[in-house]
DNA sequence: TCTGGTTGGCCAATCGATTTGCCAACCGCG
DNA sequence: CGCGGTTGGCAAATCGATTGGCCAACCAGA
């Protein structure tokens, strides 16, 4: 394993200080060099393969061009991968790396990963969620730049990136409602969390557009508690399709909190004989291709926009620390349509 | 941001030299310290919250603490993410972070990617592969410790984690062996990969265990090519089972290169008026739970061991690099079958 | 008292870069 | 010729830790 070369390798070659050498390849100003010798030192450098040591560097400038990503469980959600994958694009535009720290959700090893973070000098941390929530700030991240990644937090000067839960509800039931749907189910998670709150706004926004008085029976409420967690799984969409199918006055379209439930929905629609979207359409939510794609037919949903939310999470942080222009505000991010089948007009009585 | 407190303010706070903390704090052997000032020390850094600066540490010691992961696209794929959450709490344990870079398959920035983490002066990469697959060890790799992850190399000095694609394939069909199927129909991708090649060789041993000849109608393969890259996805299971299903003996089960194959096989099935798992049973690969729990009934699969071959990847690479006991291989991680409700016995004729 | 060994701890070099301050050479001009 | 102003470049300090070498104090034994 040669050693790596160093700016004194290329200094020697060059028959220069390291000075001059740091000088003409970080092209200070100021400090001229003839242009033959930056040219030489530049050829030089190019032919050694020369790059500086980053650590050096890092300690010298108090910068070390990495940002920490510490999460509960990103990495474990499937799509919730693609913030990572946007944060990582966006950062090592910049020549930024990303250092990961996944907790599990355990407080104490959060802890220990921040410590761990900050011990590397980071230049700011991305705090990133699961599934959009309300988050306190950490303790010992309060002196470091930050920002939230699908969450967000009480104190309204911790900048932070979440998708737009009512305008992702309005897409998807403006979605039925242009297709001639005015009786919609709407099928929540049982729990306090801004995704319910804000995709059900959404859809008494979209209903109250065209005229239609909110109707309670049509919202269900369900979910499966396992190991103290709980989720909106395909059981869950099945029981709150079946109440919602089976109830005096049947809706003719659904929209489900997630695709997991209109999967469930889909087995509800399949035991009651009907057929989608001929006797019911579904509009799901997150877009997970996995489950859209693999029912049948495959699921028109709303986006979540993981990627996006990775890559403004890293322009503001990179923004709050200096290297980006831009401003650094508590953000909401657009959640698209995708039309696949499972959408069409009611049918007729 | 309150400047974070060094060695020296812990030496100063405890009126004694640099050394001397230094010394205390890790433990050096044959440079003792009387019980009163290392007690004292100990105490007043605790009491400061000191930790030291990994950047001058690193620097110092010529070991950053942290290690590459560079990956194709596996921050994509969802399964796949839990190699990195693997590899993350393995390498957590013992103080090391992950670096991330994501090159999206492109080779330029792939090779930028790799001089990024080697100016960082990581301690070693893991190369990881979206899926198994045999690649050549990028050049400027090759100085420095590496592991490859889901994927393998020719040279057979460069250490690595697969999944064990054959033992996989076995368990899949000795599952459905064992509740009576003879007649087992094989959906493979149509491309040559070592996953294909595996698990079609672990299906020709289990039916040979059980003195069933080979049947070469029985394999189907098959593929969507969308932008150049092959996909074995539900239109391609679908069309898949299609063919075995309508051909002239049906078999009564069906082994699927992968749970988006065998959500088209339940579509196929359920044109065909064919009930699952009374009339027709299905296994999977992957053990994606989106799918597998997505669609009805619940898909029974072989799992990837993506987390596993995280923790072994690391562990792999720490032994490389002398920080982990242990040996150094091309090491094969078993495939685990998760039975869920789409195994039942054959029909009755 | 002298010697040799142990104890406790400090000085200064080192890792590899950046940056401040300074100096010498050279220029043109009065 | 002497002077101020530019140009080109170097020496050394600095970032915050680790570590080899060294020294003073103390003690016991001769």
């Amino acid at each position: 394993m040669a050693r790596r070369i160093g700016i004194k390798d290329v200094a020697a070659a060059a028959g220069v200080s390291v000075t001059t050498v740091s000088h003409i390849l970080n092209g200070v100003e100021g400090k001229r060099a003839s242009v033959e010798t930056r040219q030489r030192v530049m050829r030089i450098a190019e032919e050694l393969g020369y790059a500086p040591n980053g650590l050096a560097r890092g300690l010298r400038l108090q910068r070390s061009q990495s940002i920490g990503f510490i999460s509960d469980e990103v990495a474990t959600s499937p799509n919730a991968g693609r913030i990572i994958l946007g944060a990582q694009e966006a950062a090592a535009e910049q020549g930024v790396l990303l250092l990961l720290v996944n907790t599990g959700g355990d407080d104490e090893l959060e802890r220990r990963g921040i410590e761990t973070l900050l011990q590397r000098q980071v230049d700011g941390v991305l705090y990133a969620a699961m599934y959009h929530r309300v988050v306190q700030v950490p303790k010992n991240l309060r002196s470091t730049p930050t920002v939230l990644v699908d969450a967000r937090s009480d104190d309204l000067t911790v900048p932070s990136v979440v998708p737009d839960e009512v305008q992702g509800g309005y897409t998807a039931v403006r979605h039925l409602i242009d297709h001639g749907h005015r009786r919609i189910g709407l099928m929540v998670l049982g729990e306090d969390i801004p995704a319910r709150h804000g995709r059900t706004d959404g859809y008494r926004t979209a209903l109250a557009e065209v005229g239609v008085p909110f109707d309670p029976a049509l919202v269900v409420a369900e979910s499966t508690e396992i190991l103290g967690t709980v989720w909106g799984d395909v059981a869950a969409g099945y029981r709150a399709a079946r109440r919602l199918l089976t109830s005096g006055q049947r809706p003719t379209a659904l929209f489900c909190f997630n695709d997991r439930m209109a999967a469930g929905a889909y087995r509800a629609a399949a035991e009651l004989g009907l057929s989608i979207p001929d006797d019911l359409s579904v509009v799901g939510f997150d877009n997970q291709e996995l489950v859209s794609e693999a029912i049948y037919p495959a699921l028109s949903t709303v986006q979540l926009p993981h990627y996006e939310m990775g890559v403004r999470a890293v322009t503001q942080l990179l923004a709050l620390t200096g290297t980006l222009e831009g401003t650094v505000t508590q953000e909401m991010l657009p959640c698209p349509l995708v039309a696949r089948a499972s959408v069409a007009p009611p049918p007729r009585l």
